[in-house]
DNA sequence: CATGAATGAGACTTCATTCAT
DNA sequence: TATGAATGAAGTCTCATTCAT
């Protein structure tokens, strides 16, 4: 029953308002390498630097956790992009460029590794997959849709299908961020995300530049 | 005189050689849809339809299972792309057409989850990791590159670095994969994967096609 | 993950329907001893001479297999009460006496430890409270009901309000139950339950006593 | 100049040894509710108005807390029984009838959840069991005692076996009282505790009543 | 070969207790 | 004096693995 006194004051130190951040930092960490179910709560506290039941003061559990870092700072991210996208002040092949770049910068960042989480829990949480279709996907679709016609109007792009051209804008750049998130610690001989990236972006405006007619 | 009980003689007398594949398959349903550490081996087995004791049987232990899974049916189905690939007979543009397609047609297969569940537990079985991008990455990679070098020599395509090539080719064929593995039943409205592979083919032929000079 | 090997092979050699008779009985030993949320499932399980998740095989949790004790045996005693009560071969003096023995006979038995349990737990288990008023408390005042009209239409007893005069009955056994499932332990000089009992039954009957008329 | 903040001032002005009493009555409640292993400490703090750490100013853990719960209001009522029991002013009959309806009247207040406490935690707190017996039940007994002798003596009742008598006298009451404060709210049809009360008396005073001679 | 009852390590979660403020 | 955030021991429950049948 009793419990014998703790050997950590100087945490308490910390600002008690920042706990959940580092909470969701170290579960954010640990996810990424491990993925939800094989990631245990200890490693999470002791990762955080607080005590194993220090997680339950700010979730309730571990899904709850789990909802927390995927949700927490994707929408932050997105309506950065968002403004950028809509600031109308560049091309839209410009705007682009920045989107996607902007997201190979991600890769850097733990966030980066929400999308591969996602994927692979969404059969297990349908909640948050619906929320990840409807508040990042599908937000992030329209983004890309608004510059895609704002380039087909000011003459950038021939006239394609926004909707079915979104797919190809975003794909090489999501599939650096899983590549990143999972598979690139295994590969030998990494290729350069920026030099893809750069060459995605010359492949895909010469794909969709105004088809040339001569008088 | 009577008889001893015999209660499951319908199941004995099937070949015995169907049952790792039985179990293969089952395993593979279920750690689609809910991930490798979510997946019981007891309901593994009963959708299997043996008892528990009998995965034991044919697989140590359930890792093992799990890279069973992974690498039986990938290998042959590789190796079916790379003979289309290789056969010269016609263009590289159709060929590149021809694996994409081949690509999506998967989608409505169980293997099709796979990629979904190796980038999710790639942090947790390194060695299957590494197979993954040495046996399967890796080798579709030279695939494609064989493909667009082909490409290039026979000018169907304008001379680009083939290494950085290929994620563009592939990348919007993937993204449909996992989609589909993963995200597609919170989807409202889905966008049709075959019409988007072919403006993806359209966009890319376009924007991989040889650079006209005018005399 | 993997389980060593474990070191009770004698154990599986019991009949594998005794099981849940076997941790019902410890279970009920350790609930009575220390309550219900005291008792920990590892010691029940080692009582009963199993692993501890042999029990979930047999009970979905602590509180079914904490119902599963409660309801077991006491519906069958009870109507072993019944049939005794309503044989109307003997004086409803008589079957008062036995009734009342046999209450004190159950007090050697594990049995006798239940109502103190529920007495306890009513207030967290519900439904639980609600059945055994119904099917206990209220079906053991109908038979004493039963045998106190009898008394009374026979001319053994006055014609007092049974309902009124059941608790009177049975009070005093109930009370060397709880007594002896609770603090006779603790008691210095015990007074002997079947003297209080025949004392309580002498006094009992002379105050339901027809009265006497003298002409 | 601001002044420095300060929260709760009204608490604070609250004459400081009130605090026990209200963490007791708190307590009290809420293991007669829940019993003692179910109430959280957290829960007895918020219906106190206190802080979580503020009961352990006043009791060193949690037993401690239920040690002083149950032995606080005990004895001042038994002595208010005794001092009545022990005016010998009117007949033992009298007496007996103010003391059962004392016991009744306590239903209606928080107190009378203790014996129940008490029964149900016997086995985890041997020294508290050891409390109850010897401070109350045995001197609660030596009450009764007392009176049954007076009675006797004076003539209201025949030679009885006091020790055999008392449980018979207070068995009633005490079932009433654990009736009262366990499984009550899930009967259908209450019957009045005073009415059984009084029948009790009724039937008790015949059954002892002075055998009657005639010369 | 096949089975499924049994096992126990391990994970999540709760809550009595402490202590810096 | 009073607080409540923090702690970690301990309990419930799950499930991969074993093995007697």
């Amino acid at each position: 029953m009793p419990v014998p006194p703790s050997k950590h004051p100087a945490r308490r130190a910390r600002r008690k308002d920042v706990r959940p951040s580092e909470i969701r930092e170290a579960a954010l960490a640990l996810f990424s390498e491990r993925g939800f179910a094989a990631t245990r709560l200890d490693d999470v506290a002791e990762r955080a630097g607080v005590g194993k039941g220090t997680i339950y003061l700010y979730f309730p559990n571990k899904e709850a956790l789990f909802r927390a870092v995927v949700r927490h700072d994707l929408l932050p991210n997105l309506e950065a992009l968002e403004s950028v996208a809509d600031s109308e002040s560049t091309s839209a092949t410009t705007t682009l460029r920045t989107i996607l770049f902007a997201l190979l910068a991600a890769c850097d960042r733990p966030i980066s590794a929400i999308p591969k989480l996602v994927i692979a829990e969404a059969g297990n949480f349908p909640a948050l997959a619906r929320f990840y279709v409807e508040e990042v996907t599908a937000r992030g679709r329209r983004l890309i849709e608004r510059v895609l016609r704002r380039g087909i109007e000011q003459g950038e792009f021939r006239s394609v299908d926004v909707t079915l051209t979104v797919p190809l804008v975003v794909a090489p750049a999501l599939m650096l961020m899983l590549w990143n998130a999972s598979l690139r610690p295994y590969a030998q001989a990494p290729v350069d995300p920026a030099k893809v990236l750069e060459h995605h972006l010359d492949v895909l405006f010469r794909g969709l530049a105004p088809i040339q007619t001569y008088p």
